[in-house]
This record gives structure tokens, C-alpha cells and sequence, in this order.
DNA sequence: CTGGATCCGCTTGGATACTG
DNA sequence: CAGTATCCAAGCGGATCCAG
């Protein structure tokens, strides 16, 4: 990560402009777990070793990684009780929860058109074996 | 991919279906280049030299890849015109620009919390710097 | 012009052991 | 409990050469 990312430099509607914040976006929550991590720490305050559990095939590793980067951005509060055994919660923000809003119209799309889109992958994948053998 | 994409059991709204739905068209546009391509082949068909002079960064090896996959996916529709030298267009479906719309949502968030998000990661970052030095 | 095939470095990410 | 540190494998992606 070499480039930091203030403000680009508007490119203006030339359809690159979309493209950035599009990427923008997707480079933050486009990992693996950031959603999943997001939608749980968006129902409520969620543990480190809860979220082991319930983000499904995550490693512990991927866990705090994505953890950190959230918090980072500014969409996870990172709540550190000093209690024995620690017990640290982490909780979606506001601009997190938004996002999560947001993410419903993809959800939406893919809903709609998942049908259609594993149609033209067989279809597509059909072709190429003939011609293969 | 060892894995068909059909219909998921369906874990209806305990958060983890729209995580795998979230996931699903993720992992369809979340590639470095898909977003830049389906935008530019929203606007208009395409030819392949044309995209690799507009997507600025992109190598000819992933421009191939990831209209492969587009067009597999059913998001983009690949016309070959028998002249010579060959000539070969791509084109967003309709599919592809209800999901450029959808789009849209997102980078309005981005462009609502951008300042945000900088912010954050700034403060965040000059936290660990101290701590680090 | 439009790609496919190959080589290879770099990053991503899993497994595991260790620390406070 | 809540992580960090280390090792290592798989795959993403760039550069290049070649073909229709």
C-alpha cells in the first residue's frame, strides 16, 4: 500500500470517478470477513472468541487482521473491559451500520438476478467443455 | 472453484444469509478490475485495446481474465465481427447495469464518510506511531 | 487486433505455538 | 480470553512470448 488516499483529485463524472470511490469502497469492505463481521458487530456488542464461532471458517489470524482494519477506518469500537479474564467488545458504528444499509441493495441485486447469473455460467461452462473434447 | 454456486440452504435472516448473498456478489465484482469494466462497457461497446488503454493499470493478462469472467457470468456480451483485423466488443448487459446502479449506493457512502474514514485511520495511525517510537 | 500459455514474484491467508 | 509471531502453501497478478 504505497499510496495513501486523501482526496483524488475528482475526476468528475468521466465514469473513473465512480470507478475510484466504487474501489475505494470495496477495497475496505471487499475482504473476505469484513461483512460478515460487520453485519454480527452491527446486532449487537460481539467478543473476540464469539465472533471465532459465529463468522464460520474464519482462523484466528484473519480474525484480528480484519479487526484492526476496521477499527481502523473507523467502523468498529474496540471496548476493552479490565476485568480478569480480559473481555474486549467490539461494536459496529454508526458509519458502519449504514454501510451495512447500503449493502442491502447488492444483496437485493444478487437476489434477484442469481437465478439468471448460474443460468450463464452452466451455459457458458457447457460451451467451453464441448469444445474442449 | 470446487464449489457450485446453486441455491444455499437458505439460513434465512439470522444475519448469515445476507452475509453469503453480501459474499456472493463480492466475489463476482470484487476483483481489482470488474468494477472499471462493466462501467465502461455500461457506457458503451468496447474493444479490447480500447480497455486496456482506459483501464488505466490493467494488464492485458487480467483484461482477458476478468472479461472472461464477466462474460461467463452473463454481465457482459462479447461480439466477434469477422473482419480483418479481427474485431471484438464487449457490452454491459442489463444485468450489469442494474448492478452499476446498485452500485451507486455504495459510492454514495463512500463519498458521505470518506472525511470520516480518513480521519479515523489518521488518529488511528498516529496512535500506534507513538506507541511504536 | 485479440487473446492464450508460461514463468515467476508477491501477497493473502491458514495452522500453530506462544504471550499478557 | 484476547490476541501476537512465525512458518508455509496457494493463488493472484505482472511480464513476456506466441498464435489465429
Amino acid at each position: 500500500m504505497s499510496q495513501r488516499h486523501g482526496e483524488p483529485p475528482s475526476p468528475a463524472s468521466s465514469g473513473i470517478g465512480h470507478t475510484c470511490t466504487a474501489r475505494e469502497v470495496l477495497d475496505r469492505v471487499g475482504g473476505k470477513w469484513s461483512i460478515a463481521i460487520i453485519i454480527e458487530a452491527s446486532r449487537r456488542p460481539v467478543r473476540f472468541t464469539e465472533l471465532e464461532r459465529t463468522v464460520e471458517g474464519i482462523s484466528r489470524r484473519m480474525l484480528a487482521l480484519t479487526l484492526r482494519n476496521l477499527e481502523r477506518d473507523g467502523l468498529l469500537t474496540r471496548t476493552v473491559h479490565p476485568t480478569v479474564p480480559p473481555r474486549v467488545e467490539y461494536t459496529a458504528t454508526e458509519i458502519a451500520r449504514e454501510l451495512y444499509e447500503a449493502l442491502v441493495t447488492l444483496t437485493g441485486w444478487a437476489e434477484r438476478h442469481r437465478a439468471a447469473v448460474a443460468a450463464a455460467r452452466e451455459a457458458y461452462d457447457r460451451r467451453q467443455g464441448d469444445r474442449r473434447c
